[in-house]
DNA sequence: CCAATAATATACCGTTTGGTATATTTTAAT
DNA sequence: ATTAAAATATACCAAACGGTATATTATTGG
């Protein structure tokens, strides 16, 4: 059994993560951490070194609990090409999950903390990089295994369907409307099946 | 001559706009205001009622100063097809001119205000919806005058052209890299060639 | 069950917040 | 040039801010 700090610690990121993707890092403040959590400054600070701290592990946590949820889809399949149709499928049922958390992080806070927060925004600079990393690295393997035309540029492809992504996401959330999503997987999908597959 | 107030009032939303935009409704101070203005308390609320409404007019003045400058572009060409290109040709320009403001607008309003400025959020969605019923109407009219496919549809390419371009500046923004633009506006052109174009 | 210790609550700190009443200065019409 | 009015600066307010020292309560190994 983990210790009462740990369970804490964790009990504390659970409530405050919404709270800081929703509200962004200036204007979440100690009281309504206190009062999103139902402990007081004492148990928050005994457990974090600071409110920039707290920020930091609260979009940790949200980027690991969207990175699990994505590899729950992805894994289920074996290719590439299943793998990428598998992300689309996960952003369609975005809006729904989204709505628990307020957004997307990478969206959120890279808006939030650009000019807040420098620390969190080197964060979310590298978080964007990894998942276009890992993007970038699937296209070359559909490529590789025969599955993606060899003359698809992996890289650009990979920084083009981010960008599809987040831009549906932030009109979806921002309109309320889901279909920016379902559209833009639709067309995601459409590429992926005329442009990059075989 | 204006007067004496009004001169004020264009200067402190010049001076608070591009640090409401970067910095969000809640992170700007009243001090930030007096600091990037010069000027005290007292001329600032003897121009604008409370920080809420500096805010919202300061929004305003962004949009407005964006959109006189798109209308710059797009009244050059005649023609619908001709207005969609010199709307990509402007916002291939965008990373240069959003230095000055510190990103989109509408991006960074939308994100910051949904959770913390209901009134500022409200006027955020009816801006986005001007925009895309302005971009919805120009791709009809081509449909009207045959230039553009009757088979498209309109709306539905206006929101997805949005979103596109969202995305790709929150991209560019945060990575700091103008490709992400450049690359999309390629893709938009392409896209209003080959699948709008008759 | 009992201490030693770890974890949480309480009470406080100086500073900054948005906002205002009033004093002072500047503008502008005569 | 004078003066009434308009605009700006000054000085202040209570409340909230992030953070901390200390008191109190829970936990946990023996």
């Amino acid at each position: 059994m983990p210790s009462k700090a740990e369970r804490t610690s964790q009990f504390i990121l659970e409530s405050v993560a919404p709270v800081f993707n929703r509200r962004g890092y200036m204007a979440t403040s100690m009281s309504e951490i206190t009062k999103a959590t139902g402990l007081t400054k004492g148990a928050v600070y005994g457990n974090f070194e600071n409110k920039e701290q707290l920020a930091l592990s609260a979009f940790e946590f949200n980027i690991k609990k969207i990175s699990d949820e994505i590899r729950s889809y992805t894994r289920q399949v074996k290719s590439p090409i299943d793998k990428l149709l598998a992300l689309t499928k996960f952003y369609r049922n975005y809006h729904d999950y989204s709505n628990n958390l307020g957004g997307c992080p990478i969206l959120n806070i890279g808006v939030d903390a650009k000019n807040n927060n420098p620390q969190l925004f080197k964060r979310v600079k590298q978080v964007i990089k990894e998942f276009q990393d890992n993007l970038t690295f699937l296209i070359q393997k559909g490529i590789d295994v025969g599955d993606i035309k060899p003359t698809v540029d992996a890289k650009k492809y990979a920084s083009r369907i981010f960008a599809l992504m987040e831009g549906s996401i932030f009109m979806a959330v921002t309109m309320n409307d889901r279909s920016y999503l379902t559209d833009m997987m639709d067309f995601i999908d459409h590429m992926i099946n005329n442009e990059l597959k075989k």
